[in-house]
This record gives C-alpha cells, structure tokens and sequence, in this order.
DNA sequence: CGTGTGACTGACC
DNA sequence: AGGTCAGCCACAC
C-alpha cells in the first residue's frame, strides 16, 4: 500500500477511457475512489511513466473545455490527437453530451479494477 | 506536520 | 449562457 496507488488507481481508469470518447477529472476521480478529488487527476497524468502511453488527451474539464494552458505544446498534441479520434474539437471544446464516456456495468466490473489486486479478493 | 499549489467543480449571480 | 468564488484532495517542501 504505497500513497502511488492512489495516482495508480487513476492511470489505470485514464487506461480504460475508449477511443473516441473522452471523460472529466472529476469522473476519473470518482472512478479512483477520489469523489472531490478532480484535481489531482490533471498532475497525475503529468506524472504518468511515459511508458504506459496513457490515452491522457481522452481527459477534459466537466465543462468540455481543454484545460490546458492555451498555446502550450501539449494543448495542440491533446487537440489533434482527439480530433485523430474522430472528436470534434471546436474553439478548445468538446460535446460532452455526444463524447462523454459513460462506462457500462460491465466495463465498471471487468475494467480497471478488476486489474486491482486490492480488488481482486476470493 | 503546516502551507502552498494545481491539466477541477459546482453554486451563484 | 458565461464570469467569479470558495471548497476540494493528494503531493512536495
């Protein structure tokens, strides 16, 4: 039990967002375990190993809108790469009433954690 | 251990 | 429908 689980936690359900959609901080908190914990998402993808090439661009505000710094590298990278999707970002924004992601029972039960040891009990 | 700081959010005009 | 404000959690010093 180190206090990396908790960013851990978040990287694998940053993992499990599908192609095409996207999702908020705050849903990847609550799906962490985090309910008000919205904004410790956004550093922990910072902090994300490059080697588990998370799907970081698939996570925006609640609102829709990049929260990245306008004109920084990573703000156009997260654009184009949603637009690669097939997301249509318009004035820094995204439809969240047509991209949100909203996992299904199942995905919630055989998703992430289900690659949780801590969840994976007899 | 207290304090400051974010890739945030929801409430309230 | 859009700007403002205070609360929030984990992390780094």
């Amino acid at each position: 039990m180190k206090s990396e689980q908790t960013y851990q936690r978040i990287w694998r359900h940053v993992a499990a967002i599908p192609p095409g959609q996207v999702a908020s901080y705050g849903q990847i908190a609550r799906l962490a375990g985090i309910p008000r914990g919205a904004r410790i998402v956004g550093p922990a993808l910072g902090r994300a190993p490059a080697s588990l090439a998370l799907p970081w661009h698939r996570v925006i505000s609640a609102s829709g809108k990049i929260s990245l710094p306008a004109g920084s590298r990573a703000r156009r990278v997260q654009i184009e790469r949603l637009q690669v999707e097939g997301v249509c970002v318009a004035a820094g924004r995204v439809d969240m009433q047509h991209y949100a992601w909203r996992p299904t029972l199942d995905e919630l039960l055989w998703g992430p954690a289900a690659m949780d040891p801590d969840a994976a009990d007899g």
